[in-house]
DNA sequence: ATTAGCACTTGAGAAAAAGAAGTGCTAGGA
DNA sequence: TCCTAGCACTTCTTTTTCTCAAGTGCTAAT
């Protein structure tokens, strides 16, 4: 157990080391903390001894270890009230009954990472996590159509396609197959089903028209359901932690890569948790031992899903849990 | 006019230079060039008077400069035979019968930003220049619904809905009247066609249905039609030349910006040019003075854009020059 | 016209020196 | 027992100096 003055200590550490990025000197602290310097660094010493401290190097200031900012954050930290600034901002976004759901989050998540200078994700559900509800073929003109997959989580997907002698009968006949036989699949298995349960059954209609079958197959085999959003990636550009062309290298393929953003969805609850906001610092985020996640989920009637922001370890934990709370229950009503 | 010699040897230093991405060397060349080191540079030394070459610093070897490339890329490249890899793994690309065109430049551009660590782009038409086709509305379920967007161009964008006290029919009414008054207006036209145009013909029936009106007046606001898609933005970062953070921070930010990657389709054609392939190099690409892009546009019946290869200004020009010719040909076929 | 040879320039890297910023520890005072 | 002033010590950072390697430019000879 922390004393009081030990725990106001590696509040003012953190508080201090977010502003400057560089290690904290017990010459400035002291001032704040009422105490000559000689005390501070023998405190200082005890919290690195705690393992809540770490130095650069034998004479340097002192940083937060991974375990003092879990520290800060399950115990110090109190979300800042959301500045009048920012709150009005968000509301503009909040107060437009014509904006969709879907429209709100991208705005929403888009306004933060301006604020905030971090990067912002809104993570949809994976392609598993959807099911095949309808699909619709909308003639375009004789020659061009479009094929539009909506799933039971709403996601909607569409392709155009073109064809030189196939009527748009034909196609609906294949697509009322499909609606008749397969809704309900999970998106990442209808590519599959429709080539070994679907194929046989209409095996003798397929081989007459085989270039309707396999462009309709495509569709599925291509169909992304991504649905991730990754907003002002190169804000990370602008953190010093990351002036270095390996780091920056490494960051951005992990951010490109879909594994890695599912993860943030499914990386395990970390203890402590301040309401539904959960916090990955350092190693935990999976990407950069210098960077932290922030993630929460919404749940809707119509569609749930998680946003994250991620930024350096060194981030300002207090403007982004009270942002995201507030844009979570924003979302959810 | 050079002589055949010095043409000789502009092109091995453009060869060597683009290996190494080191100055190029009298010793390394005179090999080569089957004469002695100190021939080798006076000949550097005239053709850096002509303004082909540059040195880094006194005693450096000598680079081309962007005059040298021009004149490289003008008069003395020849375009590289595909190897036999690289082609295999793109005719599988475009042999595929199954593949409607926005699929083959998709996968053929990924292919080539992995083949080369280079940076691919596809342009479509931008917003000004599709006009609206047709407006189609599908319904989901009671509450749910997608309406959907076509223009002249081929280019699709849809938008999922939700309404509580609204019927199909109400809806239905206003984008039939949409589809009688404004086709043929440019998409990014539409939104302040509806505003001051027709809201004054309905406008009796517009009070009645705001939320309506609104949705759909959103669709049109946000109707992105950037249609402008980037593959292999890390593949910048493998490049010698680009291992500064601030260099990097300025490419991707013009990377993100639609107008920058619209100014590739419209700057100056540069005089001489390889077949339909145009070549920006240095500060011609307006990106950094250290790029080269490099684009050629395709045309088939039923659309047409641009595609780019962005990389160092020391890129495989000979290697890229033929890729995209290939890829244009059989795109257009 | 070409080349061998040599003086000269510059950058890159190592080593040395000086300075700044902090810490840890000790001994004395509240 | 806790706090603090003072000082020795460490490490990083910056600057300076040196040395080395890689190249060039020029000149005189072929």
């Amino acid at each position: 157990m922390l004393t009081k003055r030990q725990k106001n200590l590696l509040k003012l550490i953190v508080g201090e080391h977010i502003k400057s990025a560089k290690p904290v000197s017990s010459k400035l602290i002291c001032k704040t903390l009422k105490c000559s310097s000689a005390t501070v660094r023998s405190e200082m010493a005890t919290l690195e001894e705690i393992g809540l401290l770490e130095k650069t190097h034998t004479s340097s200031g002192r940083i937060p270890s991974e375990a003092g900012y879990r520290y800060y954050v399950d115990n110090l930290m109190n979300p800042k009230e959301i500045s009048g600034e920012d709150m009005l901002k968000l509301q503009i976004i909040f107060n437009n009954q014509q904006l969709q759901l879907s429209d709100c989050i991208t705005k929403s998540l888009q306004l933060i990472a301006d604020m905030t200078n971090y990067t912002t994700i809104a993570l949809g559900n994976a392609s598993h996590e959807n099911r095949l509800k309808e699909i619709n073929v909308v003639p375009i003109d004789t020659k061009h159509m479009i094929i539009i997959v909506v799933t039971d989580k709403g996601h909607v997907e569409h392709k155009n396609i073109e064809f030189d002698n196939v009527s748009l009968e034909e196609i609906k006949k294949i697509i009322s197959l499909i609606n008749e036989l397969i809704v309900g699949t999970p998106i990442d298995e209808v590519s599959s089903k429709l080539e070994f349960e679907i194929k046989p059954i209409i095996g003798r209609y397929v081989k007459e028209h085989e270039i309707v079958y396999n462009t309709i197959y495509n569709v599925f085999k291509d169909f992304s359901s991504k649905n991730i959003n990754v907003v002002g990636r190169n804000n990370i550009l602008k953190q010093p932690e990351f002036n270095n062309i390996d780091k920056i290298k490494n960051i951005f393929t992990k951010l490109d890569e879909e594994d890695t953003l599912r993860k943030i969805d499914c990386i395990e609850d970390i203890e402590n948790e301040n309401g539904n906001i959960k916090i990955f610092i350092g190693k935990e985020s999976n990407i950069d031992d210098d960077m932290t996640i922030i993630k929460t989920k919404y749940h809707t009637q119509a569609e749930e899903g998680t946003i994250a922001i991620v930024g350096p370890k060194r981030m300002d934990y207090d403007r982004v849990v009270s942002l995201l709370e507030y844009i979570k229950s924003n979302l959810e009503n």
